[in-house]
DNA sequence: CATGAATGAGGCTTCATTCAT
DNA sequence: AATGAATGAAGCCTCATTCAT
């Protein structure tokens, strides 16, 4: 089966969302997707290397599946809603599990770090340009830098993966982002008042 | 020996700090405290609840020694530079470190994940308190709810301390904050204007 | 049990001897022994270092039973007639086994080499004093450096266990020590014929 | 390509030499030789076999090339000279590697002894009868067996390897050797007096 | 109060070998 | 002739935990 890589893959991310980065061993994955261990060695060198090229084959995908609208954003509630809809997509699809757990693991397993870091950056780099373009739309380009702006945003991302983890049925990030949109026009007249 | 409970907390944090938490087994704490494994048995049921009451005990001990002054700030800028030097303090004690790894942990292994949040809590309790104060002292009490503001910095905080972990050496987050300080009086003014 | 280091060492020994090398896992030993390979590193860090502790233990044990006679040789008939029990004896005790097995191991895995060095070391010295004394008696003294004999007789050791392991009922190795013995007269005549 | 069985013996020698018997794994060679491990199992039945295989071949090559200088030695300096030159050969071309390594790879795994000893016969005929020739010519043919001295001289060539391996940078056996062709003229002599 | 011993389960990884294509 | 896929067994080692002393 020439697709069995993506059979690993596949395994892998369910059994993150499953079961946790701990308890996501070759055992495990081999067991979700119906293979023995020894197999996952024969398409990937280290267990790591399989983890990381899991997490690169999902943020992938979402990043095409959400780089367009992101980049299409203009005024500060679009972009608001947007992040709304991809936190909410994000969730139930398990993404938001899988990048917890990733992120959880690589502070507990120091050689992922800077791999993670790798697959940040991209995000990272998305939202800076958006927060570039938003920021001079509605004039608050001076006040704060999109850099900034783009490193508190992953951040917080970050952080909300990691508490919708510790308490699952939380909704409060959705509220928080709801609030933000419903603000945006408010900041959109600081930015004119500025100008 | 009633301190051995003490002893036993205090190796584990530190080897929660040196070595993260994967390897924050008994064996290393008891190598680090200069006991044997089995020692941490006769104090706690289980690593686990070690583990649980190393946290708590770290992070009583910060709470005590920032509640005060936690309280006592009323004005946005205060609370931001107040926050900046925690952050600041916390980063060199080792307690970002210990919180990180303690919250990756219980990502990457379900089982601690509630436990954690009730540590959580006193902290969100604060934060939303302080919110509160300062949310009303600046006009801006009607625009989001304090709730809402404590739990954004709860949450950033937490992603914080994880991308800290991930990239030892950025500054990036003290920068953020001070950025917030730099901003605290244009959204005093808002507050006034809204008022 | 105080002594289940022994008893690991022991079991290593046996293991060696009946298994060679490259079936002397930690299962096999713990199954020699009667104890779970776990047990193995509650006591040694490795099992390298078991090897080596075990060869080491063997070596000592031998060094002090032969080190008085080897001191005692005064001829070169003596010296001869001594190598020759020797052999016997550690050909029928399984050191011979042992002593070959590691050595190939040794070679097989590199890591091994040095440390495998550093326990024949304490032999090397001890063929080179009786070299010097025998040489000297003899009158052959300034013919060849005792160094270079010893070194030699301990390649010459080696490879003669090698192929008693390779041929494992072969008496050529016996019937060289005897010819050995056989000749001594006569160089002791050519080193009195030198003086 | 019926030198695809070639391919895959060179492969193997190259394996040997650069990292040892215990990683010589079908899929070292395979990455050595640039092809897939499957394939070594459609010339050789076993990995074993294919080890033989190369070892027979490479020892093949050796015995052609030195077998007319050997049978042409006729006087012990000549033969110690040649057997410098060989060994010094062997070693730059890393035959002594390979042999060393299968050689302690057979005390290790006790199924591969035998045939080795196979392999060596031929080497100790060619040794034998040097040494016949040799003895005869300086008149001490009485003294000792020629065969005894091809294996002594081949257990002494065995264990240097070995420990050429151990102590990669020694020249001890060169030097040992040089000794031994300086006293050729002795031996000679002394060959001439019992006669 | 504390240790030393021991276990059993599970961790990642490597390997020779087979087989369909 | 050669490959790519897959397996099953075994490798070393780590771990939390228990228990007698």
């Amino acid at each position: 089966m020439a697709n069995s890589r993506q059979r690993i893959i596949d395994a892998t991310l369910t059994t993150l969302k499953d079961k946790g980065f701990a308890r996501t061993s070759t055992r495990a994955i081999g067991a979700t997707g119906g293979f023995k261990p020894g197999l996952i060695f024969y398409y990937f060198p280290t267990l790591d290397d399989l983890l990381i090229a899991a997490l690169e084959h999902a943020s992938e995908e979402r990043l095409a599946r959400y780089g367009d609208e992101i980049a299409a954003a203009s005024t500060l509630a679009e972009l608001f809603g947007l992040l709304e809809r991809i936190y909410a997509d994000d969730r139930d699809s398990g993404f938001v599990r899988v990048v917890s757990e990733m992120v959880a693991g690589s502070v507990a397993d120091p050689q992922l770090g800077p791999r993670m870091m790798v697959l940040i950056e991209p995000w990272t780099a998305a939202a800076e340009s958006a927060a570039e373009r938003v920021l001079t739309q509605s004039g608050l380009a001076g006040v704060v830098s999109p850099r900034q702006v783009a490193f508190a945003a992953v951040t917080f991302y970050l952080g909300a993966n990691l508490l919708t983890q510790l308490v699952p049925d939380s909704r409060e990030v959705e509220e928080i982002l709801q609030t933000a949109k419903r603000l945006a026009p408010l900041l959109d007249a600081i930015g004119g008042a500025l100008r």
